[in-house]
DNA sequence: TCGCATGATTTGCG
DNA sequence: CGCAAATCATGCGA
Protein backbone atom coordinates (compact mmCIF):
# COMPACT_ATOMS: atom_id res chain seq x y z
CA UNK A 1 0.00 0.00 0.00
CA UNK A 2 1.18 3.35 -1.20
CA UNK A 3 1.03 6.66 0.26
CA UNK A 4 -1.52 7.47 -2.43
CA UNK A 5 -3.85 4.42 -1.88
CA UNK A 6 -3.93 5.12 2.03
CA UNK A 7 -4.41 8.89 1.20
CA UNK A 8 -7.75 7.63 -0.79
CA UNK A 9 -8.51 5.24 1.83
CA UNK A 10 -8.28 8.15 4.28
CA UNK A 11 -10.67 10.22 2.14
CA UNK A 12 -13.41 7.66 1.92
CA UNK A 13 -13.35 7.63 5.49
CA UNK A 14 -14.72 11.26 6.10
CA UNK A 15 -18.37 10.26 5.89
CA UNK A 16 -17.96 9.04 9.52
CA UNK A 17 -17.28 12.27 10.72
CA UNK A 18 -20.13 14.34 12.53
CA UNK A 19 -20.00 17.86 12.27
CA UNK A 20 -19.75 18.08 15.97
CA UNK A 21 -16.01 16.85 15.65
CA UNK A 22 -15.11 20.19 13.20
CA UNK A 23 -13.60 22.87 14.57
CA UNK A 24 -13.28 21.39 18.09
CA UNK A 25 -9.20 21.50 19.16
CA UNK A 26 -9.91 18.32 21.35
CA UNK A 27 -11.04 16.21 19.06
CA UNK A 28 -8.36 17.27 16.65
CA UNK A 29 -5.89 16.22 19.31
CA UNK A 30 -7.80 13.23 20.27
CA UNK A 31 -8.01 11.89 16.49
CA UNK A 32 -3.97 12.64 16.09
CA UNK A 33 -3.31 8.99 16.34
CA UNK A 34 -5.80 7.76 13.95
CA UNK A 35 -4.21 8.61 10.46
CA UNK A 36 -7.25 8.48 8.50
CA UNK A 37 -9.76 10.30 10.87
CA UNK A 38 -6.58 12.94 10.74
CA UNK A 39 -6.21 13.72 7.21
CA UNK A 40 -10.20 13.42 6.78
CA UNK A 41 -10.25 16.19 9.51
CA UNK A 42 -7.59 18.70 7.91
CA UNK A 43 -9.22 18.31 4.89
CA UNK A 44 -12.89 19.69 6.80
CA UNK A 45 -10.99 22.32 8.07
CA UNK A 46 -9.71 23.54 4.47
CA UNK A 47 -12.67 23.67 3.26
CA UNK A 48 -14.54 25.07 5.93
CA UNK A 49 -11.97 28.24 6.11
CA UNK A 50 -13.86 30.21 3.53
CA UNK A 51 -17.05 30.46 5.54
CA UNK A 52 -14.23 31.92 8.69
CA UNK A 53 -13.66 35.38 9.14
CA UNK A 54 -10.29 36.68 7.72
CA UNK A 55 -8.99 36.81 10.88
CA UNK A 56 -10.11 33.11 11.57
CA UNK A 57 -9.02 32.04 8.39
CA UNK A 58 -5.75 33.78 8.99
CA UNK A 59 -5.16 31.59 12.56
CA UNK A 60 -6.31 28.43 10.71
CA UNK A 61 -4.01 28.76 7.99
CA UNK A 62 -1.05 29.39 10.26
CA UNK A 63 -2.20 26.60 12.45
CA UNK A 64 -2.74 24.04 9.44
CA UNK A 65 1.06 25.13 7.57
CA UNK A 66 2.24 24.11 11.32
CA UNK A 67 0.48 20.62 11.44
CA UNK A 68 3.13 17.91 11.56
CA UNK A 69 1.03 16.14 8.92
CA UNK A 70 1.20 19.36 6.61
CA UNK A 71 3.91 18.51 4.39
CA UNK A 72 2.88 14.62 3.85
CA UNK A 73 -0.58 15.82 2.94
CA UNK A 74 0.24 18.98 0.74
CA UNK A 75 2.67 16.40 -0.88
CA UNK A 76 -0.34 13.43 -1.46
CA UNK A 77 -2.62 16.24 -2.64
CA UNK A 78 -0.06 17.50 -5.26
CA UNK A 79 0.55 13.44 -6.77
CA UNK A 80 -3.49 13.57 -7.20
CA UNK A 81 -3.67 16.72 -8.51
CA UNK A 82 -0.64 15.95 -10.74
CA UNK A 83 -2.17 12.50 -11.91
CA UNK A 84 -5.68 14.49 -12.43
CA UNK A 85 -4.34 17.50 -14.39
CA UNK A 86 -1.89 15.54 -16.34
CA UNK A 87 -4.86 13.15 -17.59
CA UNK A 88 -6.57 16.28 -18.77
CA UNK A 89 -4.13 18.21 -20.63
CA UNK A 90 -1.02 15.93 -20.47
CA UNK A 91 -1.49 16.01 -24.63
CA UNK A 92 -0.88 19.66 -25.17
CA UNK A 93 1.68 19.82 -22.79
CA UNK A 94 4.35 19.22 -25.53
CA UNK A 95 5.54 21.99 -27.28
CA UNK A 96 6.05 21.30 -30.91
CA UNK A 97 7.69 23.82 -32.89
CA UNK A 98 4.63 26.23 -34.54
CA UNK A 99 5.74 25.35 -38.64
CA UNK A 100 3.75 28.71 -38.84
CA UNK A 101 5.71 30.85 -36.99
CA UNK A 102 9.08 29.03 -37.77
CA UNK A 103 7.92 30.05 -41.57
CA UNK A 104 7.16 33.72 -40.25
CA UNK A 105 10.87 33.60 -38.59
CA UNK A 106 12.08 32.54 -41.61
CA UNK A 107 10.82 35.44 -43.72
CA UNK A 108 11.66 38.22 -41.40
CA UNK A 109 14.67 36.80 -41.63
CA UNK A 110 15.19 36.30 -45.32
CA UNK A 111 13.88 39.87 -45.37
CA UNK A 112 16.10 41.56 -43.03
CA UNK A 113 13.84 43.18 -40.50
CA UNK A 114 14.98 40.18 -37.66
CA UNK A 115 18.15 38.74 -37.14
CA UNK A 116 21.60 40.87 -36.99
CA UNK A 117 21.68 44.55 -37.17
CA UNK A 118 22.32 47.02 -39.41
CA UNK A 119 25.32 45.96 -41.65
CA UNK A 120 23.49 42.13 -42.84
CA UNK A 121 20.27 43.56 -42.27
CA UNK A 122 20.57 45.93 -44.92
CA UNK A 123 22.37 43.57 -46.92
CA UNK A 124 19.74 41.00 -46.99
CA UNK A 125 17.47 43.72 -47.83
CA UNK A 126 19.63 44.08 -50.98
CA UNK A 127 19.79 40.40 -51.80
CA UNK A 128 15.87 40.62 -51.47
CA UNK A 129 15.14 43.42 -53.03
CA UNK A 130 17.61 42.67 -56.21
CA UNK A 131 15.82 39.16 -56.22
CA UNK A 132 12.69 40.69 -56.40
CA UNK A 133 13.77 42.61 -59.42
CA UNK A 134 14.98 39.81 -61.03
CA UNK A 135 16.71 41.66 -63.79
CA UNK A 136 20.49 41.72 -63.58
CA UNK A 137 22.74 44.87 -62.66
CA UNK A 138 18.80 46.51 -61.59
CA UNK A 139 20.37 49.13 -60.00
CA UNK A 140 17.19 51.48 -59.10
CA UNK A 141 18.96 54.18 -57.10
CA UNK A 142 15.97 56.51 -55.87
CA UNK A 143 13.65 53.76 -55.48
CA UNK A 144 16.21 51.25 -53.85
CA UNK A 145 17.01 53.81 -50.68
CA UNK A 146 13.26 54.47 -50.48
CA UNK A 147 12.52 51.29 -50.10
CA UNK A 148 15.28 50.20 -47.83
CA UNK A 149 14.39 53.53 -45.59
CA UNK A 150 10.75 51.57 -45.09
CA UNK A 151 12.36 49.05 -44.31
CA UNK A 152 14.60 50.16 -41.85
CA UNK A 153 11.44 51.67 -40.23
CA UNK A 154 9.71 48.42 -40.19
CA UNK A 155 12.11 46.73 -38.75
CA UNK A 156 12.47 49.52 -36.43
CA UNK A 157 8.87 49.28 -35.24
CA UNK A 158 9.00 45.64 -34.99
CA UNK A 159 12.05 45.23 -32.49
CA UNK A 160 10.08 47.96 -30.69
CA UNK A 161 7.18 45.98 -30.15
CA UNK A 162 8.97 42.87 -29.71
CA UNK A 163 11.00 44.12 -26.66
CA UNK A 164 7.63 45.39 -25.05
CA UNK A 165 6.18 42.58 -25.60
CA UNK A 166 9.30 40.14 -24.15
CA UNK A 167 9.02 42.31 -21.43
CA UNK A 168 5.04 42.04 -20.61
CA UNK A 169 5.76 38.15 -20.97
CA UNK A 170 8.69 38.02 -18.66
CA UNK A 171 6.85 40.43 -16.17
CA UNK A 172 3.84 38.74 -16.31
CA UNK A 173 5.39 35.19 -15.86
CA UNK A 174 7.51 36.24 -13.10
CA UNK A 175 3.99 37.69 -11.01
CA UNK A 176 2.42 34.63 -11.64
CA UNK A 177 5.25 32.96 -10.54
CA UNK A 178 5.34 34.53 -7.64
CA UNK A 179 1.58 34.12 -6.69
CA UNK A 180 1.68 30.61 -6.95
CA UNK A 181 4.60 30.06 -4.89
CA UNK A 182 2.98 31.89 -2.33
CA UNK A 183 -0.17 30.06 -2.65
CA UNK A 184 1.39 26.87 -2.74
CA UNK A 185 1.98 27.40 0.95
CA UNK A 186 -1.74 27.18 1.19
CA UNK A 187 -2.56 25.05 -1.70
CA UNK A 188 -0.88 22.17 -3.06
CA UNK A 189 0.63 23.72 -5.97
CA UNK A 190 3.89 21.37 -7.24
CA UNK A 191 6.74 23.12 -8.61
CA UNK A 192 6.05 21.22 -12.11
CA UNK A 193 2.88 22.97 -11.91
CA UNK A 194 3.93 26.32 -11.81
CA UNK A 195 6.28 24.97 -14.60
CA UNK A 196 3.38 24.17 -17.11
CA UNK A 197 1.41 27.39 -15.60
CA UNK A 198 4.20 29.57 -17.34
CA UNK A 199 4.41 27.05 -20.09
CA UNK A 200 0.65 28.17 -20.59
CA UNK A 201 1.41 31.52 -20.35
CA UNK A 202 4.28 31.35 -23.03
CA UNK A 203 1.91 29.94 -25.35
CA UNK A 204 -0.46 32.45 -25.19
CA UNK A 205 2.20 35.36 -25.52
CA UNK A 206 3.68 33.39 -28.37
CA UNK A 207 0.35 33.78 -29.87
CA UNK A 208 0.29 37.54 -29.63
CA UNK A 209 4.04 37.60 -30.43
CA UNK A 210 2.69 35.99 -33.57
CA UNK A 211 0.40 38.13 -34.79
CA UNK A 212 3.03 40.83 -34.13
CA UNK A 213 5.07 38.78 -36.31
CA UNK A 214 2.56 38.34 -38.89
CA UNK A 215 1.41 42.13 -39.35
CA UNK A 216 5.01 42.99 -39.92
CA UNK A 217 5.38 40.29 -42.85
CA UNK A 218 1.95 41.37 -44.37
CA UNK A 219 3.75 44.76 -44.19
CA UNK A 220 7.02 44.02 -45.80
CA UNK A 221 4.94 42.33 -48.53
CA UNK A 222 2.82 45.64 -49.28
CA UNK A 223 6.23 47.28 -49.40
CA UNK A 224 7.36 44.99 -51.69
CA UNK A 225 5.25 44.95 -53.83
CA UNK A 226 4.84 48.68 -54.12
CA UNK A 227 8.03 48.50 -54.51
CA UNK A 228 7.57 46.46 -57.48
CA UNK A 229 4.77 48.31 -58.97
CA UNK A 230 6.85 51.44 -58.85
CA UNK A 231 10.06 49.91 -60.61
CA UNK A 232 7.42 48.18 -63.18
CA UNK A 233 5.54 52.00 -63.51
CA UNK A 234 7.07 53.33 -66.55
CA UNK A 235 7.92 56.97 -67.33
CA UNK A 236 8.77 58.94 -70.33
CA UNK A 237 12.43 60.10 -69.94
CA UNK A 238 12.51 63.63 -70.08
CA UNK A 239 12.59 65.81 -74.22
CA UNK A 240 16.57 66.76 -72.79
CA UNK A 241 17.50 62.76 -72.01
CA UNK A 242 16.24 61.73 -75.26
CA UNK A 243 17.69 64.10 -77.17
CA UNK A 244 21.14 63.19 -75.64
CA UNK A 245 20.71 59.46 -76.05
CA UNK A 246 19.65 60.03 -79.51
CA UNK A 247 22.28 62.14 -80.07
CA UNK A 248 24.71 59.46 -79.50
CA UNK A 249 22.66 56.89 -81.54
CA UNK A 250 22.37 58.64 -84.59
CA UNK A 251 26.24 59.77 -84.39
CA UNK A 252 27.14 56.28 -83.18
CA UNK A 253 25.08 54.61 -86.01
CA UNK A 254 27.64 51.97 -87.34
CA UNK A 255 28.37 50.82 -83.94
CA UNK A 256 25.34 51.62 -81.74
CA UNK A 257 26.89 49.92 -78.61
CA UNK A 258 28.40 52.17 -75.99
CA UNK A 259 31.42 51.56 -73.88
CA UNK A 260 30.59 50.42 -70.24
CA UNK A 261 32.18 54.09 -69.30
CA UNK A 262 29.81 55.69 -72.29
CA UNK A 263 27.01 53.95 -70.96
CA UNK A 264 28.23 55.77 -67.49
CA UNK A 265 28.64 59.18 -69.31
CA UNK A 266 25.43 58.91 -70.53
CA UNK A 267 23.36 57.89 -67.81
CA UNK A 268 24.52 60.87 -65.93
CA UNK A 269 23.83 63.07 -68.33
CA UNK A 270 20.30 61.74 -68.43
CA UNK A 271 20.05 61.79 -65.33
CA UNK A 272 18.76 57.90 -65.48
CA UNK A 273 21.10 54.56 -64.63
CA UNK A 274 23.08 52.43 -66.29
CA UNK A 275 20.77 49.74 -66.87
CA UNK A 276 18.58 52.06 -68.28
CA UNK A 277 20.54 53.28 -70.91
CA UNK A 278 21.56 50.04 -71.46
CA UNK A 279 17.71 49.58 -71.88
CA UNK A 280 16.96 52.30 -73.87
CA UNK A 281 20.34 51.33 -76.33
CA UNK A 282 18.42 47.96 -76.66
CA UNK A 283 15.04 49.10 -77.62
CA UNK A 284 16.46 51.49 -80.08
CA UNK A 285 18.40 49.54 -81.78
CA UNK A 286 15.69 46.36 -82.36
CA UNK A 287 13.07 49.54 -83.29
CA UNK A 288 15.28 50.99 -85.87
CA UNK A 289 16.43 48.03 -87.22
CA UNK A 290 13.02 46.74 -87.77
CA UNK A 291 11.98 49.97 -89.40
CA UNK A 292 14.42 52.09 -91.02
CA UNK A 293 11.82 54.11 -92.37
CA UNK A 294 10.21 55.54 -89.75
CA UNK A 295 13.08 56.72 -88.10
CA UNK A 296 14.33 58.51 -90.96
CA UNK A 297 13.53 61.78 -90.04
CA UNK A 298 14.57 61.64 -86.78
CA UNK A 299 17.83 59.96 -88.08
CA UNK A 300 18.36 63.37 -90.68
CA UNK A 301 17.12 65.53 -87.46
CA UNK A 302 20.31 64.44 -85.36
CA UNK A 303 23.10 64.09 -88.30
CA UNK A 304 22.30 67.34 -88.87
CA UNK A 305 22.29 68.42 -85.75
CA UNK A 306 25.51 66.97 -84.64
CA UNK A 307 27.59 67.68 -87.88
CA UNK A 308 26.16 71.19 -87.18
CA UNK A 309 27.54 70.67 -83.35
CA UNK A 310 30.78 69.59 -84.98
CA UNK A 311 31.25 71.95 -87.60
CA UNK A 312 31.15 74.81 -84.62
CA UNK A 313 34.55 73.48 -83.17
CA UNK A 314 36.50 71.77 -85.74
CA UNK A 315 35.36 71.55 -90.00
CA UNK A 316 36.87 68.14 -90.16
CA UNK A 317 35.08 66.71 -87.21
CA UNK A 318 31.91 66.99 -88.93
CA UNK A 319 33.22 64.59 -91.20
CA UNK A 320 34.13 61.90 -88.38
CA UNK A 321 31.54 62.13 -86.25
CA UNK A 322 28.88 61.84 -89.67
CA UNK A 323 27.11 58.80 -89.49
CA UNK A 324 27.60 57.51 -93.11
CA UNK A 325 30.81 57.72 -92.90
CA UNK A 326 31.90 54.64 -90.63
CA UNK A 327 29.87 52.18 -91.88
CA UNK A 328 31.40 48.96 -92.25
CA UNK A 329 29.19 45.68 -90.69
CA UNK A 330 26.99 48.61 -89.10
CA UNK A 331 23.00 49.36 -88.88
CA UNK A 332 22.24 51.28 -92.37
CA UNK A 333 22.88 54.45 -92.49
CA UNK A 334 20.13 56.67 -93.70
CA UNK A 335 19.96 58.33 -96.88
CA UNK A 336 19.29 61.90 -96.99
CA UNK A 337 16.20 61.99 -98.81
CA UNK A 338 14.15 65.23 -97.91
CA UNK A 339 10.99 62.76 -97.98
CA UNK A 340 11.93 59.89 -95.62
CA UNK A 341 12.58 57.19 -98.08
CA UNK A 342 15.81 55.28 -98.78
C1' DT B 1 -11.32 55.36 -75.76
C1' DC B 2 -8.10 53.72 -79.04
C1' DG B 3 -3.74 53.00 -80.98
C1' DC B 4 0.83 54.00 -81.17
C1' DA B 5 5.18 55.21 -78.56
C1' DT B 6 8.19 53.76 -75.26
C1' DG B 7 10.50 52.05 -71.03
C1' DA B 8 10.90 47.60 -68.62
C1' DT B 9 10.98 42.70 -68.36
C1' DT B 10 11.54 38.03 -70.05
C1' DT B 11 13.57 34.52 -72.81
C1' DG B 12 17.03 32.37 -75.26
C1' DC B 13 21.58 32.34 -77.45
C1' DG B 14 26.64 32.47 -77.84
C1' DC C 1 27.18 38.44 -68.98
C1' DG C 2 25.69 41.23 -72.99
C1' DC C 3 22.82 41.14 -76.51
C1' DA C 4 18.56 40.36 -79.73
C1' DA C 5 13.98 39.55 -79.93
C1' DA C 6 9.54 39.14 -78.05
C1' DT C 7 6.45 40.72 -74.90
C1' DC C 8 4.38 43.43 -71.22
C1' DA C 9 2.42 47.54 -69.44
C1' DT C 10 1.94 52.27 -69.17
C1' DG C 11 2.00 57.11 -71.17
C1' DC C 12 -0.11 60.09 -74.10
C1' DG C 13 -2.04 62.44 -78.07
C1' DA C 14 -5.89 62.33 -81.34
Amino acid sequence: MDDQTRMLAGLAGLGGLSQGDIGDPDSVRKQLGQPQQDIGDILQQIMAITDESLDEAQARKHALNCHRMKPALFSVLCEIKEKTVLSIRGIQDEDPPDPQIMRLDNMLLAEGVSGPEKGGGSAAAAAAAAAAGGSPGADGGIEHSDYRAKLAQIRQIYHSELEKYEQACSEFTNHVMNLLREQSRTRPISPKEIERMVAIIHRKFSSIQMQLKQSTCEAVMILRSRFLDARRKRRNFNKQATEVLNEYFYSHLSNPYPSEEAKEELAKKCAITVSQVSNWFGNKRIRYKKNIGKFQEEANLYAVKTAVDAASVSAQASQANSPATPNSGGYPAPCYTPDGRL
